[in-house]
DNA sequence: TTGTAGGCGTTATCAA
DNA sequence: TTGATAACGCCTACAA
């Protein structure tokens, strides 16, 4: 390995010397910079990062760590929240949480609050509080946060406006009896499921719903314990098996996948879409497109969820390099100075309805 | 932070005692290395990565470097083997290599292969040669490697037997003209390209053709510069304009995601799988069970491939536990050793035809 | 069985 | 403008 050591030796100066100009400290001088660094190409000298971070406190990475690598939905968000962290020059690094609890706080006690600058999280079981620990002062940006008062900054998906403009867009073609496959009818009850994603999308139905004049009854819910694949699909038999839903000509499922899997059940019966039912679904994956139907869905733009978290993320990284990090008691009384206030941000990523095949009548 | 000073201190014992304990160090009394082990939980104690990773070289991280995070089969494989690090003790971190050359180089140059203590590395662009280079002497495992002769061990996919199985069975169930879509008829006549995935695949498939005594000539390929979905849905557009390919009755595609794509290309003109053209994919993504006709195709069995994989990667990681890592000149006249042969090690990861409705018939 | 001490490669504080 | 020097937190001979 060669080290800043072997650097110096070659450019006739200091390691302290090397330190400074290969990160471009102005103090030392251009020529003295421009022998270091061709001496530094030449050895193909890469700083150790274990070596910087223990000594400086930071690393240059940037932690992502997201529920589920292999459905579409977390694997593009990733992807592109990846892309937005490298195009600033920072390393990043994808972790699965897999759904359970002590992986998430795993993942953050041994990595990502040790090594990153800051993280992008999509938080599963543990709570606002215990991230607060957990991240030991670390910036960190939540990715849809369901804490009704938050801790962390935050980018959210337009959980209410968008499922909002997916059941209007169903009324607006005419379906009578539009079913909501994922949430239960009493679900808004719990406040803690209310501020939840499945929540705040089944609020924006309600909405939408209200503001068309629908009634609503339990018939307009079709209840899912988990989003996955397969109950998807045999959410499908229920509806057409169920006295309660045997009217449906509008379903609006809460992501993509619970969609593609709904519209392969109705296909395994016969039934037609959109001819027989009409279908939307929300997330906008790259799948939905190619789907035979195509499937109507509210998008996320990814790439504005990924400037937007990793926006606020680098304003704390960058806020944090003359604090210690750990004690916030910086100024909490200058909230004239509005550059980085303390209160977390809440942002909501861009979207728009994608109408195609499966709702074209 | 806390660190192992407030550990010892708490437990009124020194530093190194802590260190010992904590690591399970037989040397350390039993009753000592509890109380240890008790103040280290109550601390909330969690041993500094950077630390330990100067000082030892070995951080307990495995590093997995994949092509386009966001497409449905390198994201499903990622998730499986860092599922599989997980079960073996090892955090695993995820990065995207995004296709360039300089990404990839850049990956490994600032993160893995100074972080990690192994690396799975599914190589685009870089050669085995700067691999070797790059890796810094730490373990390294290739998935699909395609260098003729391999540096690293790997694991691939069953590109020949798999692509074989997949022709035959389109012949099985009667196609007469059977189209490949990926691959283009002159491909094989380049060295490397005959050792790549695409050129293996294509390998089988001539086989099967072979042994069918089915006469092959450029129609039976349909090339495609870019495995993408666009493309791949255009592929079908050509397909059915060219009359090189009029009478087509069979199509396999090397991916599924150029299969599914392929076969959106043909529901947009309105021919029907399997009625009209059969069609055959390869990977065994969770969304060719849920597309409409569902998918066959061949499918690599993931977590087969992932044990494998860190099977391989894990013998080499605790091998370097003695070396210096760096110098592999430990003993290459050993040979009648089998523990850790020098050479590398190829194996094929498990895969099976998975028959489903697009070529019922 | 446990403690002491030195160093991994870098950065930051001083002094020159 | 540059150089010496002391940490950062941990591991590991070696000494006790």
């Amino acid at each position: 390995m060669v080290t800043m050591s072997d650097v110096a030796k070659a450019a006739g100066v200091s390691r302290a010397t090397v330190s400074y100009a290969l990160r471009g400290d102005p103090r030392i001088a251009a020529a003295t910079a421009e022998k270091i660094r061709q001496a530094a190409q030449k050895l193909h000298y890469n700083a150790n990062i274990s070596a910087r971070s223990l000594r400086s406190g930071r690393s240059g990475i940037i932690g992502v760590a997201i529920y589920e690598l292999d459905r579409p939905y977390p694997s593009e968000m990733s992807a592109a929240v990846s892309r937005e962290i490298a195009r600033r020059g920072y390393q990043p690094i994808v972790q699965q949480t897999s759904g359970s609890k002590d992986d998430e706080i795993m993942i953050l006690q041994k990595v990502t609050s040790q090594l990153c600058d800051g993280m992008i999280f999509s938080p599963g079981q543990v709570s606002d509080e215990e991230l607060r620990a957990l991240s030991h002062g670390k910036p960190m940006v939540l990715l849809d946060d369901i804490s009704p008062d938050p801790v962390f900054d935050s980018v959210n998906t337009a959980c209410e406006d968008g499922s909002a403009a997916a059941v209007h867009h169903l009324i607006d073609i005419g379906c009578k009896h539009i079913v909501v496959v994922g949430p239960s009818y009493d679900m808004l009850l719990d406040d803690k499921m209310a501020s939840s994603v499945v929540g705040r999308r089944m609020t924006g139905c309600l909405r939408a719903f209200e503001e068309a004049g629908v009634d609503v009854s339990s018939r307009n819910f079709l209840p899912l314990r988990h989003w996955d694949p397969i109950p998807s699909r045999e959410a499908a038999y229920r509806l057409l098996d169920s006295d309660d839903y045997r009217d449906a000509d509008g379903v609006f499922c809460l992501t993509d996948t619970i969609a593609i899997s709904f519209m392969r059940g109705l296909a395994d019966r016969g039934v037609r879409v959109p001819d027989d039912i009409a279908l939307v679904g929300f997330d906008g994956v790259t799948e939905s497109e190619y789907a035979v139907p195509s499937l109507t869905t509210i998008r996320t733009d990814l790439d504005d969820l990924a400037r937007k978290a990793i926006d606020l993320l680098l304003d704390r990284v960058n806020a944090n390099v003359g604090g210690t990090g750990s004690d916030p008691s910086a100024d909490t009384a200058s909230d004239g100075d509005l550059a980085f206030p303390d209160s977390p941000q809440r942002l909501t990523a861009a979207w728009e309805l994608v109408e195609r095949e499966s709702t074209r009548r």
